[in-house]
DNA sequence: GGCTATGCTTTTTTT
DNA sequence: AAGCATAGCC
């Protein structure tokens, strides 16, 4: 039976393509074409028969769902776009939301963000008088990980055992749920958590959900956690037609509870899988390769494997070593200016990766007194700037009237007359009473008494609500007019102009432009679907599925990123920072008293690095420095252990504090000179 | 109720 | 080094 879609496929390719009944795991090494077996195999399942509306495909981003319909939808047209891709977090909300459809007393929810969420924990702890001084990002993050392994509070005890993080969280545990449930909110482990919870409890929901998504596959199964394997498992357990793809060895979220032991323990929970492994790599040059195998090889724990490369060996890999991290910078930056000039580079060619986000800032100042153009992933996203949460509260006020968390946010921002002395009276109120604020609100005459001067602001606050409600209901009215009228009514405008009138005006078109970012994806969000919805959009906002604005400006620019942004991108030349102990490995995975709820390890900072250097098709340059600031303070550096398996005769390291030859003196005098003109 | 100065902690990674 | 929270001031 010969396929269209097999042609430039390898053999083990096309069986992962053609093998489409049954559990199967496919070990897809870096580079090994791994997208194209997925985007092929579904086409595959089409040309089959299969409708493609009973196909579910889940990937780790809504931007890796979004180029797979793309590339699907030039292979099959129009009858890509029924099939389900997504994220988990996107699946579950879509099922909750279809089974709060069915169930007739179901309450409207929101989606919290992590702020979200570590408002609702700020609220409890000040609604109880807790201990003030605890890292309560530490606290939510073991919340998280019992969440994810479906541990209830009941199950847990604090013990003599029990750091001071663990005994907050389970003290806070409860409180939090009961919160939550209170605000009516579901946080992004609710949303995988919830609808597992349903189909395990409820036979006929999970039939429906099986029957519904008869074929499954997941994209980057090593970082999935138990829920997520359990959301896996309810639909797929019975049918068994899952296909799952990773590589155990680019495992780099565990911090977040994901768990490698489920690719490495598949077979377990989907006995008879066969297994695939696309192990020869298309992208790297042999040199790259070959550090890549030899850096990985160290960690036990994994299928032993190693990629074999299809081209030729290329140059040796570059390992940098500079004096400082300001010289490391200004040479990255300025290496990089060449590559463009000088060898021809296309800047959307050349990658800069690094561990931590922190390296991006002083890299920037320099790339940008080059003028070479570049992008940043990661980092400050723009759904963490204020004036995105700001609105986004404002229009959950709208869909989800009285949002606790929401409300507590806008009441008084602009600043409108309701402070904290006022807040505290109706929050007292709502509390004895066990109501929610909004009601406090509402009740606010009773509560203050006739004369009280915050009335007023609280008044036109309700009003201005209830009028904008009304608004975007009207079936007329197009949402991104009325969110334009919205902002206007609220005066961010002039609040904003305010606030930043002392600065050199930067900072007002920094602020008003994050404004208007908001309004472009709304925008971009209602050309993009057939009926524009206000909650769909701030459900997308809150799952970070909408277009940014900087997005489509990504023209030629090289590329900044974390390791973790870089995973599933490739770059004909890549340069990765800060091979340093402390750094890659970073430090708070090598300390003792790790804050988090799950113990990162080494052995994922090597798995970091290896997806750091795997990311390189031509090129690869390593880099470090003997010394760096760190917060302030400058600090002696030692070389990354992970560089210690590498043999010598496959690197070519250019060391800038070796003793210096005769070539190299003259050199940097003439720009010792250069510096005094 | 809002603004400013001081002191103190911090960012590892993100759906 | 810098940004944030708190307290204290207007």
């Amino acid at each position: 039976m010969a396929s269209r879609w097999l042609n430039n496929l390898n053999p083990e390719q096309a069986d992962a393509v053609t093998t489409i009944h049954g559990p199967l795991l496919v070990l897809a090494g870096a580079g090994s074409g791994k997208t194209r077996v997925i985007t092929h195999r579904i086409a595959e399942m089409i040309d089959n028969g299969i409708a493609p509306q009973n196909i579910l495909a889940v990937t780790f981003t809504n931007k890796a769902a979004n180029e797979m319909k793309h590339r699907l939808k030039s292979m099959v047209g129009r009858k890509a776009s029924r099939v389900t891709m997504s994220t988990f977090h996107s699946l579950g909300l879509l099922m909750l939301k279809a089974e709060a459809k069915l169930a007739e007393n179901a309450r409207p929810f929101t989606v919290y963000g992590s702020s979200d969420q570590l408002s609702c924990l700020k609220e409890i702890v000040r609604r109880y008088q807790l201990e003030r001084s605890l890292d309560l990002e530490a606290v939510l993050t073991r919340i998280s990980g019992y969440k994810n392994d479906f541990i209830l509070p009941k199950d847990l005890e604090i013990t003599p055992s029990s750091d001071e993080y663990e005994a907050a969280a389970i003290e806070l545990y409860p409180l939090y749920l009961e919160q939550m449930t209170a605000f009516s909110a579901y946080d992004f482990d609710d949303l995988v958590v919830k609808p597992t919870m349903m189909m395990e409890a409820d036979e006929n929901c999970r039939r429906r959900w099986a029957e519904r998504f008869q074929y499954v596959l997941v994209d980057e199964y090593q970082d999935t956690n138990t829920a997520q394997m359990r959301l896996l498992k309810a639909i797929a357990g019975e049918h068994k037609n899952v296909c799952v793809v990773g590589d155990d060895d680019q495992a780099i979220y565990g911090w977040r509870g994901a768990k490698v032991q489920n690719i490495l323990n598949f077979s377990d929970d989907f006995p008879g899988a066969k297994i695939i492994y696309l192990m020869r790599n298309y992208r790297s040059h042999g040199h790259i390769l070959a550090v890549a195998n030899k850096v990985i090889a160290v960690n036990k724990d994994r299928h032993p494997k190693a990629m074999i490369p299809v081209r030729d060996a290329g140059p040796k890999v570059r390992l940098v070593i500079q004096r400082d991290g300001d010289c490391e910078c200004r040479w990255v930056a300025e290496h990089i200016d060449s590559l463009i000039v000088r060898d021809g580079y296309r800047p959307s060619d050349i990658a800069v990766l690094y561990r931590s986000n922190l390296t991006a800032r002083p890299l920037e100042l320099e790339l940008r007194s080059l003028r070479v153009p570049y992008r940043i992933i990661g980092g400050t996203s723009f759904f963490d700037k204020k004036e995105v949460k700001d609105l986004l509260a404002y229009l959950k006020l709208i869909t989800h009237y009285g949002e606790e968390i929401s409300l507590r946010r806008v009441i008084n921002y602009p600043a409108r007359g309701i402070g904290a002395v006022t807040l505290n009276k109706l929050s007292a109120w709502a509390e004895s009473e066990h109501k929610l604020l909004i009601e406090a609100v509402e009740k606010a005459p009773e509560i203050l008494g006739d004369k009280d001067r915050a009335l007023k602001p609280i008044s036109d606050f309700l009003s201005l609500i209830k009028h904008f409600t009304d608004e975007f209901l009207h079936k007329n009215r197009k949402l991104d007019e009325v969110m334009e009228e919205y902002i206007k009514a609220i005066g961010l405008y002039e609040d904003i102009q305010t606030a930043t009138a002392g600065g050199s005006g930067k900072a007002f078109e920094a602020r008003w432009g994050n404004v208007l970012g908001f309004l472009e994806s709304l925008q971009a969000y209602m050309r993009e679907v057939n009926q524009p919805l206000l909650e769909e959009f701030i459900n997308r906002v809150s799952l970070m599925d909408v277009e940014v604005g900087e997005e489509k400006e990504s023209g030629e620019r090289v590329t900044l990123s974390t390791l973790h942004g870089a995973k599933g991108l490739e770059f004909r030349h890549v340069i990765l920072m800060g091979l340093e102990e402390g750094l890659l490995p970073h430090e708070r995975t090598l300390s003792p008293h790790a804050t988090d709820a799950i113990i990162t390890d080494i052995a994922e900072e090597r798995r970091l690095c290896y997806v750091g250097i795997t990311r390189a098709k031509d090129e690869l340059i390593m880099t470090r420095a003997d010394k760096r600031l760190i917060r302030g303070k400058e600090q002696k550096r030692t070389p990354s252990r992970f560089l210690d398996p590498i043999p010598l005769e496959l690197l070519d390291i250019t060391d800038m504090n070796a003793p210096a030859s005769a070539d190299e003196v003259v050199n940097a005098l003439g720009q010792f000179l250069a510096t005094l003109e």
